[in-house]
DNA sequence: ATGGCAGAAGCATTCTGA
């Protein structure tokens, strides 16, 4: 069996249901994370992803943040544990959830979706949050891969991992997103044997996941890869394809992420 | 030094994002 796994930063949910619908319809996910829902867990419009045909798990806060999982409502997929937030930091604000789904009664995988701090720039106190976020994130899913070594780990990162994923790597040298203390802590992840699924299929430029809403950057194609899908080990061997639906962003009313998605074909 | 989009909150304008 095939399923098709995708993240997607969507910027608001309830601004975006015209495009997560054309989206859905058009590339017909079986697994996805979402981030910046942007909305409260009591506002989260679960009728959207039931009538789509999805089980959706939600963890938002009021105006800014926000991840959910959703997967295809089927006999296939059974949710057998929901985690929100990194356990025992207590962090104020809404940025992981994990789900533990058994697929075909066959293969128990850990699914995160993450939102990694933007950090805004090197100087700012919220950089220091981002770097903390990180390790606390690391340590997180170091403790997830000792009970379970099938882990998927898609979102923001926020974070693009090598120059070949920045349009200008010179106008960006050193920039927030793109500095070499968060490439070290994005490294963190590999030395858990977590891949960044897109490079294992993919090596050329020009591939990115964000654009700027100003200046035309879309439309000049001036984007980063900062959205990810980190495979284990289990999971890289079963890995046979990967993209970015870079139409999603030519949408009316668009977020200004596209998706990024994998595909995993497993034996039985 | 830079904030020209976009969304949320909430009703004019500020905060945040990347």
């Amino acid at each position: 069996m095939s399923i098709n796994i995708a993240s997607w930063n969507i910027n608001s949910i309830r601004a975006r249901e015209t495009s997560l619908q054309k989206w859905i319809v058009e590339s017909n996910p079986d697994i996805i994370g979402l981030q910046e829902t942007k909305v409260i867990d009591d506002q989260f419009p679960v009728e959207f992803f039931y009538d789509n045909g999805f089980d959706v798990r939600f963890f938002g806060q009021k105006s800014y943040n926000g991840v959910c999982l959703a997967f295809k409502r089927s006999s296939l997929i059974k949710c057998e544990q929901v985690v929100r937030n990194i356990p025992i930091w207590e962090d104020e604000q809404a940025r992981v959830i994990t789900c533990c789904l058994m697929i075909n009664d066959h293969h128990r995988i850990n699914f995160i979706s993450v939102y990694v701090p933007n950090g805004s720039s090197l100087e700012d106190p919220k950089f220091k949050y981002k770097l903390l976020f990180l390790q606390k994130l690391t340590g997180y899913v170091k403790k997830l891969l000792r009970e379970n070594d099938s882990l998927c780990m898609m979102g923001d990162f926020n974070i693009a991992p090598t120059d070949l994923d920045v349009f200008d790597p010179d106008l960006w040298r050193e920039k927030i997103l793109c500095s070499s203390i968060e490439r070290q802590q994005f490294s963190k992840f590999e030395e858990l044997f977590l891949t960044d699924s897109f490079r294992l299929k993919n090596k050329k430029p020009n591939q990115y996941s964000w654009w700027d809403y100003r200046q035309g950057s879309f439309r000049k194609n001036e984007g980063l890869r900062i959205d990810h899908i980190l495979l284990s080990k289990p999971l890289v061997s079963v890995c046979s394809d990967v993209g970015i639906s870079t139409d999603v962003r030519k949408h009316e009313k668009p977020s200004d992420h596209a998706p990024v998605w994998v595909n995993l074909d497993f034996n039985i």
